[in-house]
DNA sequence: CGCGATGGTGAAGAAGTTGTTAAGCGACGC
DNA sequence: GCGTCGCTTAACAACTTCTTCACCATCGCG
């Protein structure tokens, strides 16, 4: 990857961590995948790092609610869903080949990595 | 596909359990055979809960129904059986060598992992 | 062996969930 | 004060799952 060299200064806070080819760093509420920024909201982020704290686990929407607003999720509440989903069109932007966030119907979502199948092709139509 | 290595990250929630090379995690509504993740619908994993919370004892449908639909089962209603036969469908699909669910009958079903007699034989298509 | 009862199977429609888009609002910076 | 940005909410579309039904196979019993 064509990353900046900063010889030493970039010192890694504690905090952050990564999951494949994603990084996160809590501090700066800031994202990257395979090394390239992306630009995420605060609640966006708050929504990826939700799933990040437990790579491959299926995280129930009133789980996600509680660690992002807090509190008891508003029946039939639709936030953590279109957070969810702008989230997603980030992630494709910056790495379309990576699926990331995956549903689990009538549960949540869950954090994992996948290479689509469509990796090695020119790209979906 | 590339399997991601989640190298720790994950812990376990207390409440996790497995019946031989069954796992399951009821906070999740998920479900893993030999490691590998089955999608099961919330439906699918109540009523393989249902069976796993006795291993290699018989449920009588009116237990499953009670465990999952809650209280009692309408006369004739074909339900459980439904839900059993998709149950099985998943399962054999993930493992094709090992069988889980028996059914007893005129009674019901039991959770029992046990090694098909052809599981040695390659008998795969 | 024949019959009634029970379970297996496949499919269609109903019900419930999630995806997606856009409008309304308030906060912020200029 | 105005324009921009992000969050929330609502509405509709698309999709998944559940339920129900019909029909066939199998079981148990006389």
């Amino acid at each position: 990857m064509a990353t900046t060299r900063f010889t030493e200064a970039t010192q890694p806070s504690s905090s952050e961590f990564s999951v494949g080819p994603l990084e996160l760093r809590p501090e700066e509420r800031t994202a990257l995948v395979e090394g390239v920024r992306i630009d995420l909201t605060v609640r966006e982020f708050e929504v990826l790092a939700a799933l990040a704290e437990r790579p491959d686990r299926v995280v129930t929407r009133e789980g996600i609610y509680d660690r992002v607003w807090g509190g008891q999720m508003p029946h039939r509440d639709r936030g953590v869903d279109v957070h969810v989903r702008r989230l997603r069109v980030k992630l494709s932007a910056a790495a379309p080949q990576w699926s990331f966030v995956h549903t689990h119907f009538g549960v949540g979502y869950r954090l994992a990595p996948e290479l689509s199948d469509e990796g090695s092709l020119g790209q979906v139509a």
